[in-house]
DNA sequence: TGTACATCAGTGAACGCGCGTTCACTGATGTAC
DNA sequence: TGTACATCAGTGAACGCGCGTTCACTGATGTAC
């Protein structure tokens, strides 16, 4: 047995209620159902923050809607007391940004993977870029939108946020600027590129029905017109 | 006196109760208080429809976000009981829908406007054009974001409408065409704008605190670098 | 010219629902003595 | 080794609110006779 730091077996997250169930039913599944959730251990209550937050992400990656998510619909779906949510987050609103936050870590640790795998040279790790981008913009809808729809965070919380995308924007920048050089205005041919990209993900997702060509082509023509050949 | 179509005087949109109002006090203003609304005669209830269409129209305009508008608030702004709305629209969809519908009415014939007044230069048609496109969705965020920020329509009601925003993507592509000729690729070409000034338009609109560069030196540039010179 | 009646335009009470938030409570886990 | 107690992690009933939708009703306007 290797060295688990004391903790014992069956610690998995999420566990309900365990050999002992109360009914002869084989359904203690999901839902508020008679019997009550095994509560963490002293110094482990994190753990349902941990599972509130993902069961959040996991709503709203399908819906993208924040204003549609609810504190009383999450906590049915991670199988709580609504009012266990106000033991991990005094509001939706932080909860929103706690999902927001991991939403940025993911696409950017996507983006920088892509730029990684396209090797050294600058154009080629900008299409790789920009390719992923809209890419997991488009296959994470509700993702991208829960990110860049609106804003949708109180006043009060934004300064602790900076804003974000700002990770996502520099990604790009920096592949853009090895690019062209430094007598271009990578700043500028940047903001191209984003405000492009974000402007395909974002109308491709609202806009299915247009006759939409074919996206590497797009954005491959994109690029070919939007940076100066090198 | 011009000739008024014999449409009599005092017929103002939105009027309640004349000179025979119940009692002293002063304010006799919106909201469900004691005095009915002056019922329209026969034959002119398409007023209250467009007394409600416009109320609808201004509650967007002002926080472009759709799923927080509801029935109940819509009755209490024009000044009507809740189930009066059903007397015109069926649902709160299709009532939405007439709204969008003018939105893009008055979106498109903006863009008309400013293309026209550009005169036949197809260069200065296409500035003019993409300006006045990203202008118009900075100035009327609620009603930019309204039509492009979700579809929003069930699913039954998006046959009726193709889809929503062609017309601004086609106004857009036909000036275009005129500048690029017929060997370059204006279908791609005119969709890398269009997509480009959304871009714009959204993140701009989502990320205020970000240091963007002065507008209209960010559309001339990108112009210049999408279409060829020429 | 007078009157009964249909219809048009709109009202208002009531329903059940999901919501955020509050409050007092529970009961296992760990600690002090 | 045993026991009283504090605390941590979570429950569940209750509140008032705005919502969409239903239903029976009202009452002025216009029309038929």
């Amino acid at each position: 047995m290797p060295d688990d730091e004391g903790v014992g077996p069956d610690r998995e997250l999420g566990a309900r209620e365990g050999a002992a169930g109360p009914g002869p039913g084989p359904d203690p599944g999901p839902g508020p159902g008679p019997g009550r959730r095994r509560r963490a251990r002293r110094g482990e209550g994190e753990r349902l923050r941990e599972e509130i937050v993902t069961a959040a992400s996991r709503m709203l990656a399908e819906t993208g809607e924040v204003g549609e998510l609810s504190l009383r619909s999450v906590a049915r779906e991670v199988g709580v007391a609504t009012t266990s949510i106000y033991l991990h987050f005094p509001s939706l609103d932080e909860l929103v940004l706690a999902v927001k936050t991991r939403y940025f870590d993911e696409f950017g640790e996507a983006l920088a993977a892509a730029a990684g795998q396209a090797g050294d040279a600058p154009l080629a790790r900008v299409r790789a870029s920009a390719h992923r981008y809209v890419r997991y913009g488009l296959e994470n809808r509700g993702r991208y939108l829960t990110m860049f729809a609106s804003e949708s965070l109180p006043p009060h919380l934004l300064p602790a946020v900076g804003f974000v995308g700002r990770d996502q924007f520099e990604a790009v920048r920096d592949e853009v600027a090895a690019l062209t050089g430094p007598e271009q205005d990578a700043d500028m041919l940047a903001i191209h590129l984003w405000t492009a990209l974000h402007g395909i993900v974002t109308l491709r997702a609202m806009r299915p029905a247009f006759p939409w060509p074919d996206l590497d082509r797009q954005i491959d023509s994109l690029i070919d017109r939007l940076l100066p050949a090198g």
